[in-house]
DNA sequence: CTGCAATTGATAATCATTGTCGATAAGACG
DNA sequence: CGTCTTATCGACAATGATTATCAATTGCAG
């Protein structure tokens, strides 16, 4: 209805952050945003937020929401569209797994109690073998 | 290891906010804060905070962090120690679900890949016949 | 009943995130 | 290639949720 979705321009900075995204990790915006900073750029804090939502709006990103609140940004696979991982809550690295059929399962319990439009989150975070060893858990 | 945790002294404060909580609805702190206040206590919202994180942490309440980065709370069954819920994007109610295996399954899929010390989430959030119905999705 | 530490409440402080706004530059058009 | 329109930028203020501070209270053990 209100579409027409003018696709974002390609700035130096939109650049810089989609590049950043290529380490796969779990980052905050915030630590986004440092990372870039690190490396020379000069992007502003703002805009790594709002590069980060635009892409998350149009899946180009995935978005979860860390017990603490914050929203952490990783790059997501070009064709997949919903997949689910498995955290480390100690150093952040991040595995995708697979749950099959979830979906189906989801809906099926949604439709049960009359409900529509059913959206899941699944988070399953851990101690990585790493960090067990090193014993910060 | 730690441990020799001193239960916590029950204040007026306190006990209004168990007994609010008795309206098994998931709300933000705020909103129970202003709830109280509503029918004429004097509990400083710190103090809601407060009490609301004790609870969730000994398990006497559940908390689940919304999209939008607060944290919801509310009451839950004295013996139950994990469950689920399917809750309306809409209106906010919730319905307790059952999704059977899915900790062993959990604990499977870590060990799989090496993670200890499984911890999951999973958020069921739809639209209930009522909001679907008032055509307010 | 007494006394002290746990708890409270008003308020300031923090933190992540969003809004504001003048300056800049992407990209359409000629 | 030069211009013009306007999306995007970046520094910073503003917001909203949550946490810390600290003097005043008040459970409750003795």
């Amino acid at each position: 209805m209100t579409s027409a979705a003018p696709r974002p321009r390609m700035t130096r900075q939109r650049r810089e952050i989609l590049d950043a995204l290529d380490l796969g990790e779990f980052r905050s915006a915030q630590a986004w945003h440092e990372r870039l900073r690190s490396e020379g750029s000069t992007t502003g804090l703002a805009t790594v937020y709002r590069a980060l939502q635009s892409l998350a709006e149009t899946g180009e990103v995935d978005a979860v929401v860390a017990e603490s609140g914050e929203t952490l940004y990783r790059r997501c696979e070009a064709g997949e569209e919903h997949h689910h991982h498995l955290r480390c809550r100690v150093c952040g690295k991040a595995v995708e797994i697979d749950v099959p059929d979830f979906e189906a399962y989801a809906a099926a319990i949604g439709r049960e109690h009359g409900y529509g439009d059913i959206r899941h989150t699944i988070e399953l975070t851990g101690v990585c073998p790493e960090c067990a060893a090193a014993g910060d858990a």
